[in-house]
RNA sequence: GGAGAGAUGUCUGAGUGGUUUAAAGAGCACGCUUGGAAAGCGUGUGUGCAGGUAACUGUACCGCGGGUUCGAAUCCCGCUCUCUCCGCCA
């Protein structure tokens, strides 16, 4: 959620900011909810105030007298209007409360206009893209896919987009999820592992709901949420408590599985790996104070960035457009992996500071020593890496005139062989 | 899953309807004291919201949510979590 002194004070610009992101909240609403909420604080706690010093005259009164009878009596009335009066006021906290969390974090300075994924500007390139040979097939075309992956028996122990990894793929999976954490240890980032399902305030924290709920696996008994990244219970971590300035920044990061109904997807975007319900992912998050947020953003797509340059594949970061970024981003890198067999780009990273709008829902803030205040940090967060469209691209992009792959260097030592063969 | 006990501030812990403005102690911070320190003494020590330029004021918060009452940390109902024992279990 935004920070209402903003709000109030230049709503215009959040009007802006809300516009660039192409987002139809209603903020005349949330205005109104406000300042009607306001007014009835003050109504309800002057009463409780009358209330609180008529209670301390009764209690030195002689019990059952004709005074304290009398006053009981008056008592009694203003005790309804209280009631009455907070009752409503409880009501308007509601809406007030659905209001403002419908609210964006409007954009950056630096972020581009734009309406869609066509608007993202190419922040930068990297790698030479290969030629296409007429042996570079999409990866769900080749003719030994099934012998390290099986759609088929996913879908019927699970369901589409649920597959198995079967020997080479599943070593594969593993080797880059083990890379990943090493990589990310290396860089002096605490490796967590973390809980796969979330309650709803954590979902909330965090950005998911209200606005992305159809989203999200839910389970029937618990009222639990299968995460959808590791950001979810990572920054909930810290949720609800207040850092020394010492303690930042802080970096961690964790493995997980994520789960993603991709409600609405079809086509072509869904075809082998492309998509799936089911995936790894090591995410990086950080909590940082809020001078520094965008230096750490930029440091966080370098970090990201290095991943796929060790892997010896070829990629772009978009800096999104205002139109095509999330809800609760102030700005945010897209990297993409070229799969050359598809001839598609492939979104494997997303690196985005939210500012203090996670940080505010999750109440996580620091004591600024020199004003005493406690301040919300800002987080971050970027995977590092999304573990499927990386194999697609190692598939597509090492796959030899012969129908072998030929897996980057640095997996080498976690694949125990230089190759994958069809067998 | 069953039975029992419990949840109070940074911590320990008192408080079973009204001077509780949550006792007391510890810790922490600052001050006095000291050559310096310890001890001692004194002062201070939470979070949110609202009002105010501000100093500050008001209000809420005793696990969470309801209820009873003129008045609730305290009584009633529901829930969550923790501990002990039993059951189940990688």
């Amino acid at each position: 959620m935004i920070d209402l002194k903003t709000l109030r004070e230049s709503p215009e610009a959040v009007r802006s900011g809300i516009l660039k992101k192409r987002n139809d909240c209603d903020l005349d609403a949330v205005l109104k909810a406000d300042g009607e909420r306001r007014k009835l604080i003050v109504e309800v706690e002057n009463l409780r105030a009358e209330q609180k010093a008529a209670n301390s005259d009764m209690a030195q009164m002689q019990k059952g007298s004709q005074d304290f009878l009398e006053k009981v009596g008056v008592m009694k009335t203003l005790s309804a209007r209280i009631k009455e009066s907070d009752g409503a006021l409880k009501e308007l906290d509601a809406t007030w409360n659905d209001l403002y969390l419908s609210v964006p974090n409007p954009p950056h300075e630096s972020v581009p206009e734009g309406k869609s994924e066509a608007d993202n500007v190419v922040f930068k390139s990297w790698g030479e893209i290969p030629e296409r040979k007429p042996y570079n097939i999409p990866h769900y075309d080749f003719d030994w896919l099934e012998q390290i992956l099986d759609f088929k028996r996913g879908t019927k122990v699970t369901g589409a987009g649920f597959p198995f990894f079967v020997g080479d793929g599943a070593r594969l999976v593993r080797s880059l999820v083990s890379f990943f954490l090493d990589q990310a240890n290396e860089a002096g980032i605490q490796e967590m592992a973390v809980p796969f399902f979330v309650n709803a305030e954590s979902a909330t924290a965090t950005g998911q709901l209200p606005d992305k709920e159809g989203q999200m696996y839910q389970t029937v008994e618990d009222s639990l949420y299968a995460i959808p990244t590791a950001e979810v219970p990572l920054t909930n971590f810290l949720r609800d408590e207040i850092l020394e300035e010492s303690d930042l920044p802080i970096y961690r990061c964790g493995h997980s599985a994520c789960f993603r109904r991709e409600a609405g997807s079809y086509g072509k975007d869904v075809r082998g790996l492309n998509r799936v319900h089911q995936f790894d992912k090591v995410e990086i998050l950080k909590w940082v104070k809020p001078e520094s947020s965008y230096d750490e953003l930029e440091s966080l797509r370098d970090y990201a960035e290095s991943l796929l340059q060790k892997l010896e594949l070829p990629y772009r970061a978009l800096l999104m457009c205002g139109g095509d970024m999330g809800f609760s981003q102030t700005k945010q890198y897209d990297l993409e992996v070229w799969a050359v067999g598809q001839q598609r780009w492939l979104e494997v990273s997303s690196c985005s500071n939210f500012e203090s709008f996670q940080s505010r829902r999750a109440r996580i803030r620091y004591r600024d020593p020199e004003t005493g205040k406690n301040e919300f940090v800002h987080t971050l967060n970027g995977s590092g890496l999304a573990v499927p469209r990386v194999f697609v691209s190692i598939l597509e992009n090492g796959l030899q005139e012969d129908g072998s792959v030929k897996l980057p260097d640095v997996l080498v030592p976690y694949m125990g062989k230089d190759r994958i063969v069809k067998v």
